[in-house]
DNA sequence: ACCTGAACACCGTTCAAGT
DNA sequence: ACCTGAACACCGTTCAAGT
């Protein structure tokens, strides 16, 4: 996709590392289910020196922060085409945007743990809560379109959002730690517990 | 609370080195908010070279895996606690059970990050998921017998107790993690997601 | 039987020195 | 201006050697 290191004829000065680094490290993310990251193993990668990261990103940490808030906003991507898909009903949309979440992260469990890593939020600006919150608007306008159209309860909806986020991000975290057994029979415990969800929000 | 390492007169086989490398590790957990695990330093302070604690536990990763079951069984009683409180009522002993759930989180960051890290699933037998189950049994019989008494829908209860897992499981971490802000109002985002889990249990 | 000390391979981070 | 190499302090893990 960018300059391959092995062939960095061109010169010594690797045109731009630290998209290059960003890069390398979103591709190690999404190759390895649960792998621990490393800054030295990502510079290897990109063809250079261990140090060299360093002068565009002051510390791991920042790295990190960096790689979550890229997260963070392609996870809104995610949750907007999904809604998009219905503009009509917004119950169906609502339920696929919430798939859509679930699918996010256990597609890709190591982006999705570091985005909410201890570490990640320590090497951030203030921005970082800002983005995640900015992905979450997607789901709070269709609680706001849901409410307005008469099928979700009239509850204050920045509490709702909360009961929306904490089911995915906990449906997601559960099921990347196989801790969601399908058990015996075949239903699969997401699509029961997004149910149970939805029953909470929708008028009787 | 047991022996001292820096009286360590006795004997220089320091008593029962597994109880205390568990005892001293849970301190620890206990004290800082967010502490990385280290075993090094774990060692350290129980007064033993940083070998010792090899002759007890195979690796760190076992160490972890025993630690989490032990944070697992504290779950467990925490739960079942705050559902002998209200022994007449069903829901108020669900609802009183998902609180304690979540202040069992907030109050110990450290170690309930630690039972649910990749490194302690990695470090344990067969048996953690198995505990972490076990846990969950007070809740699964709260929603039993609330389908029995007529308050709670009649749906298939695994799907119902991982909607209820998943809702105090991502409250409990976006807590932590300070992604639930209160912001303007005092309306606390953990009571009204509870609230709406309730609505999706309850019959109408 | 239980613990220590040195050793190895790995990290994150820094800094003088190279181009 | 941008990168490298050696260096430092830290880890997890192993193993001969001590008591």
């Amino acid at each position: 996709m960018q300059k391959k290191s092995t062939s960095g004829r061109t010169s010594y000065h690797h045109g731009d590392l630290r998209r290059v680094v960003l890069d390398t490290a979103q591709a190690m993310l999404a190759e390895d289910r649960n792998w621990q990251f490393t800054l030295r193993e990502v510079a290897r990668r990109a063809g250079v020196s261990h140090a060299a990261p360093y002068k565009h990103f002051p510390d791991k940490a920042s790295l990190l922060a960096e790689l979550a808030m890229l997260g963070f906003d392609r996870l809104r991507e995610v949750l907007a085409a999904a809604v998009a898909t219905h503009p009509r009903s917004v119950r169906k949309a609502f339920l696929l945007a919430a798939i859509a979440y679930v699918r996010f992260g256990v597609e890709q469990p190591a982006l999705y743990r570091l985005m909410f890593s201890a570490e990640a939020s320590r090497g951030a600006d203030v921005h970082l809560s800002e983005r995640a919150l900015n992905a979450l608007g997607v789901l709070l306008e269709l609680l706001q379109r849901g409410q307005q159209e008469g099928i979700f309860r009239r509850r204050p909806v920045r509490g709702q959002a909360a009961a929306c986020w904490a089911q995915v991000h906990g449906l997601t975290l559960l099921t990347i730690d196989g801790l969601l057994l399908p058990e015996k029979v075949g239903d699969a415990p997401v699509d029961a517990a997004l149910a149970t969800l939805l029953e909470g929000l929708e008028l009787p």
